[in-house]
RNA sequence: GCCGGAGUGGCGGAAUGGUAGACGCAGGGGACUUAAAAUCCCCUUCCCGCAAGGGAGUGCUGGUUCGAGUCCAGCCUUCGGCACCA
């Protein structure tokens, strides 16, 4: 053949690497260091687009890369299958969402083949076959044994444009991470998985995920939002009924001058009964009452409040204080109510002027004397020492908060309490494309769970799917109405289904044991892979998935299944793909479809560019010219190739004499100092940027040797040697050309099992270097001199340069720094 | 406001305390060609200089060090997360 021709090279060799089974692990093989590299599994939506192939590039280099070193890899795909836009595609084009999602995956699977990614296929997943599903269905009946997944009526986040609730982490700026558009809350019975529970475990667990980014750990800690305070029992004038308020400054608490409640708060209502306030109370509940997050939020820069004609004592000072509902408490944090001090506090204070309520200051800094409250501008936010407290007069804040809080216990009106801002997560959703929930509704047993043995409830194919009506499955003919599995009497299914973000919990154990029909899998066929090695994906997913699914294997641990704390030992995120100064959007019409990019360049060419041009955690700023470049760099190899190629020695010839002189030499160094160089950074490193480049500097190198008519012995050996090495090193990124380059030398298939080169440490040293001549720190001459010269010799050859002579003329050394092989800095006096 | 990341040529970026700008793109010049495409070779941080050479330079200001893009302190800009969080 001649020419770099992509369209043969490619698919002959994803029909090879399938035929041979190439990427197939067939059980995990306890004589060889196993590596387990993890990509997030993709959304069938129809096409896959730039940041899934920048995705499964990086994957697939590292699961090459630990392949040739000898490693067991395990590296395999599946698809995130239930969610809304099958839903919605479905109520549109009246196609069946299973239909619609599986001719996808179809699609999709044929476009990862076409990117030579060596996956397993064989363990391929989807979630949304009952296969799978029914031990989703499992763990949450599991989950309901133990208390972990629980019915509840608390206030939601609802989408309307969606038709369903959300959880907290999938509410992005008061909107909806799906459709973006306004959330609000309002109060719906519901099922929910307790995460709150483990949420100081995650917190705490983050300190060991060394080898996940910072940002992501940050991420994280601010959304599990733990708080250390105290709560205060306030005991109502006049009433048996107490209000409970958490806070962080108990310290404060003598400077309490009123106590302020969220709208939605369950004693407003009764508070102001039969008080002349009752109407206003309830005026203003109204009307703040549903509105959307994203109103509620804007309308609460002024504050707004009324007074419920009532009063609470203060339990340490038996003062009374005013009680008002106010629109800047909010109900979901601490306990929807909060003892308000406007010295201390900017929000109390904001409220305290509006409303000329008063003003108290009980800290004051502790270098300070106290201010008149007359005087002050603004809140005292700081710790400092208090005065007007009582017998806790001269405190500092930090032991006065212990002491109070100590008082508070022992006279049975608080308890010291940690809050998290994490919540429940609310795991029901009104849609039909996911995971039916298994729990029955009787009428005389109340909510009983669907023995195992009935499992899977099969999600059932004839539900209208038309967008409005609630829950397709109470519409779903036969699916609604069933028999007590207790007392046989009538019941009704649940209709709800499960979030998509359960099916992505656990995924990546199944995989592991993909044909499981007695469990979800078997924790002695997974734990060989456990925790994942290496986890790819977007920082989207960030306070989402990866919150999700490290709480899912907390429970799993708890439930016996698994015996690891943490699934993923090391995780990566990769930056988004720019074009044109905006992420790839169908919106802006900046897309770049990969098959367009493969069938021009090939998939070599795309994926080697899209390792090339950025750093794979930045961001990526697709070029065409940048694309070009990549291509033209495997012509050129080709190219070479083809050209020296009847000068080569044949497979296994030993080096000549002459390969240890001159240009052969210098290109044997520069292959294993390349060698080196990748290894390196395909390593811990996971530079993936800086390998190209480093294979581009070797074939820039070789090619004036390799382009001669008559190549001697020596030359055609090391040229012949740097060939072996490129086809060998430049697999992970390029991996259908290095198998054609592999043949071509004349070794039998596969490059992409062949053992990774090592270097050979020999030549990696060479016998001349250049030392840089430094005086006073600056560079003034750069000699080329014996290695291992010592720094005596090295400081004549420094003076006998004539320039470095010129400013060394008629001055005093000082001091000189030596580095062999590399530097001599002589420091004037 | 709190937490975290990032600032280097015209552009993407490289440099694991020791020659700042590897590699690629774009640009300029040349070779090959009747011509073009493709390909190959050379130049390309900025300023002064015909050149030899010199000076400046990694967001800013300091510090540590023989030596700092890299380490430390304080800022600035920018991106992201959280946020009337009690």
């Amino acid at each position: 053949m001649s020419g770099y021709d992509p369209r043969t090279i490619e698919p002959k060799w994803q029909a090879r690497w399938a035929e041979h089974n190439v990427f197939r692990v067939a059980q995990a093989d306890a004589s060889k260091r196993r590596f387990y590299a993890l990509e997030m599994l993709p959304y069938p939506s129809g096409r896959i687009h730039m940041g899934h192939v920048r995705n499964y590039s990086i994957g697939d280099a590292i699961a090459r890369f630990r392949r040739m070193q000898g490693d067991q890899v395990l590296h395999v795909i599946g698809w995130d299958a239930f969610g809304l836009p099958a839903e919605n595609a479905a109520i549109q084009n009246r196609e069946e969402p299973r239909a619609w999602t599986l001719r996808n995956i179809d699609t999709m699977r044929a476009q990862l083949q076409r990117l030579g990614v060596g996956y397993d296929w064989d363990r391929e997943i989807a979630t949304c076959l009952p296969e799978y599903y029914r031990w989703n269905q499992w763990l949450f009946l599991r989950m309901l044994e133990r208390g972990i997944a629980f019915r509840a009526r608390r206030h939601l986040n609802w989408c309307a444009s969606c038709g369903t609730v959300l959880a907290n982490e999938q509410v992005v700026s008061s909107r909806c991470w799906r459709c973006d558009n306004p959330v609000v809350r309002r109060e719906f019975e519901q099922w929910f998985l307790k995460i709150t529970d483990y949420a100081q475990e995650l917190l705490d667990g983050i300190d060991g995920l060394s080898e996940w980014p910072e940002r992501v750990r940050a991420m994280q800690r601010n959304w599990i939002g733990r708080s250390e305070g105290a709560k205060v029992l306030f005991s109502i004038e006049g009433s048996e009924a107490s209000i409970e308020v958490f806070t962080t400054r108990i310290d404060t608490i003598h400077g309490a001058t009123y106590l302020a409640l969220a709208v939605e708060h369950p004693l407003l209502g009764e508070l102001a009964v039969g008080t002349p306030q009752e109407k206003a109370v309830r005026d203003f509940v109204a009307a703040q009452a549903g509105r959307s997050v994203e109103e509620r939020f804007a309308d609460a820069a002024e504050k707004l409040g009324v007074f419920t004609g009532r009063f609470a004592i203060n339990p340490y000072s038996g003062e009374k204080l005013p009680i008002w509902a106010a629109n800047f408490v909010l109900h979901d944090v601490g306990t929807g109510a909060i003892m308000s001090v406007p010295a201390h506090d900017e929000r109390d204070f904001a409220f305290a002027k509006k409303y000329g309520l008063l003003i108290r200051p009980v800290i004051r800094e502790t270098d300070g004397a106290p201010l008149p409250a007359e005087t002050l501008v603004g809140a005292f936010t700081e710790d400092g020492t208090l005065h007007a407290s009582g017998s806790y007069d001269g405190l500092d804040s930090a032991t006065a908060r212990l002491r109070m809080s100590a008082e508070a216990e022992a006279r049975g009106f608080g308890t010291r309490t940690i809050t998290f801002r994490l919540k429940d997560w609310g795991i029901s959703r009104q849609r039909y494309w996911g995971t039916p929930i298994p729990v029955i509704h009787c009428g005389s047993c109340g909510i009983v769970p669907v023995p195992d043995a009935d499992l899977p409830v099969l999600l059932p194919d004839n539900a209208p799917l038309t967008g409005e009506g609630g829950s397709p499955l109470a519409q779903a003919p036969g699916f609604l109405e069933t028999s007590c599995p207790r007392c046989g009497k009538p019941a009704r299914r649940e209709t709800d289904t499960m979030d998509t973000f359960v099916d992505s919990c656990w995924y990546y154990f199944r995989y592991c044991d993909p044909a499981n029909d007695q469990a979800p899998f078997d924790w002695t066929k997974v734990s060989p892979w456990f925790p994942v090695d290496l986890y790819i994906g977007g920082i989207e997913h960030a306070t989402m998935h990866l919150i999700y699914t490290r709480f899912w294997t907390k429970v799993m641990r708890d439930l016996g299944l698994v015996t690891i704390d943490e699934p993923v030992t090391s995780l990566f995120t990769q930056g988004m793909v720019i074009k044109d100064g905006a992420k790839m959007s169908k919106s802006k019409g900046n897309v770049v479809d990969p098959d367009h990019m493969v069938e021009r360049y090939g998939a070599d060419t795309t994926r080697l560019f899209s390792l090339f041009a950025a750093p794979p955690e930045r961001d990526l700023d697709w070029s065409e010219a940048g694309v070009e470049g990549c291509f033209r760099f495997l012509g050129r190899l080709w190219r070479t190739f083809e050209k020296a190629r009847p000068s080569l020695p044949p497979v296994g010839s030993p080096p000549p004499p002459s390969a240890g002189l001159g240009d052969a030499l210098a290109l044997r160094r520069k292959t294993h100092h390349t060698i080196r160089r990748v290894t390196d950074d395909l390593g811990p490193r996971m530079h993936l940027n800086t390998p190209v480049a480093a294979i581009m500097e070797l074939l820039n190198l070789m090619t004036p040797l390799a382009s001669v008519e008559k190549m001697r012995d020596g030359e055609a050996f090391a040229v012949r040697e740097a060939f072996e090495t490129i086809a060998r090193i430049l697999c992970p990124f390029a991996p259908h050309v290095a198998e054609e380059l592999w043949e071509n030398l004349g070794f039998p298939p596969f490059v992409a099992t062949a053992a990774w080169p090592s270097a050979d440490a020999a030549l990696l040293v060479h016998d001349e270097v250049l030392l840089v001549v430094q005086i006073n720190g600056k560079v003034r001459g750069k000699l080329t001199v014996a290695a291992g010269m010592s720094e005596a010799d090295a400081m004549a050859a420094a003076r006998s340069d004539g320039k470095v002579a010129a400013y060394l003329d008629g001055h005093k050394i000082r001091k000189t720094v030596f580095v062999p092989d590399r530097l001599l800095n002589v420091v004037l006096g």
